[in-house]
DNA sequence: CCCAACAAGATAATCATTCTCAATTAATCA
DNA sequence: TGATTAATTGAGAATGATTATCTTGTTGGG
């Protein structure tokens, strides 16, 4: 799939009678900017463009990132912080997945097109059509288990009942 | 992995410092007399307790549902309806995964072992510890498709920029 | 049975996200 | 190129799910 560029963007908004405007073209670049393995949430994808001296209201970050999502520019990821975060959707072959640690919320992308083929495979058997596909993996990353986790158990702890494959 | 019993359940609970209430046990057994392929958010278990005669806040439902899942009883769900659902956790062989249509919110079970042994081994092979693993698939339903999707864009729309194996 | 710690219930507070509405602007077309 | 019109923006209010607070009730250990 081929990066978008204002002009491309332009022709996908307007065949569906929306606007190109300077904003949604300013969103886009961010995130087409944005490091291998980043994700940004409404707030910090604000705080980015004030940054560079481009300001765009709340508003308009919420219902640009929605409807970039909804076309499939942007990938839309619950992980787990209480917040969406949203990152560039690039289909195969960089399509990934995500494993997070339920600690500290490190995040960790991996890549597998096993799943993403056996997802479709599903899917179609079903007689659905496969949009996307993402795992999300919840697990304790090394760090907190060298730190002895679970033993401070009170505020932020979980889970010891792992899943585990006894064949 | 054997159901929990109210023993059980209270030893489990004790062996943390925490305490076996009649309203644990009350929802814990919504969860396990809970139909295959159904989910419960919060509002729902409430509604289904006080049916039973059960009555339970809904500060209490919260509470418990948000310990129950870090406990790894209960498994806790982003699917697409703005709000959080919860099922029983059955580890292997009754782990599973979700296709959601993102048109009607119609949500199939689907089973895939393979699925689970990869992530185990990714997620291991980075020195991570597994706690669960969750596949959410996006897509359009037969109905939906049916129906001349995505024709009728406006208010309930998604996108058509579907992702595909280009091997 | 008694006490301290934990938990329930009622309700207020949070906080991410959506909605409202007046003012602005992109796309279309004469 | 300028008028027309619907889409979009920005500011702030509203919403709604979830969490926090606080008081009263219970559980589990001694
Ligand atoms: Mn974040
Ligand atoms: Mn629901
Ligand atoms: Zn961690
Ligand atoms: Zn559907």
């Amino acid at each position: 799939m081929i990066p978008y560029t204002a002009n491309t963007l332009k022709a996908e908004l307007n065949s569906r009678g929306w606007r190109l405007t300077p904003q949604r073209e300013k969103i886009l670049h961010v995130f087409q900017n944005l490091p291998r393995g980043d994700h940004l949430s409404a707030e910090e994808l604000q705080h980015t463009l004030e940054e560079r001296g481009e300001p765009i209201s709340l508003s308009t970050i919420y219902r640009s990132v929605k409807l970039m999502a909804r076309m499939g520019i942007l990938r839309e990821l619950e992980l787990a912080e209480g917040h969406k975060h949203y990152e560039l959707h690039r289909p195969h072959p960089h399509h990934h997945h995500h494993m997070v640690c339920v600690q500290c919320n490190k995040t960790v992308e991996f890549n597998n097109d096993s799943i993403l083929k056996q997802s479709l495979r599903q899917v179609e058997k079903e007689g659905f059509q496969l949009i996307d596909c993402q795992l999300t993996v919840t697990t304790i990353c090394p760090e907190a288990l060298r730190m002895g986790w679970p033993s401070g158990l009170p505020s932020n702890w979980a889970c010891t009942r792992v899943i585990s494959e006894d064949k």
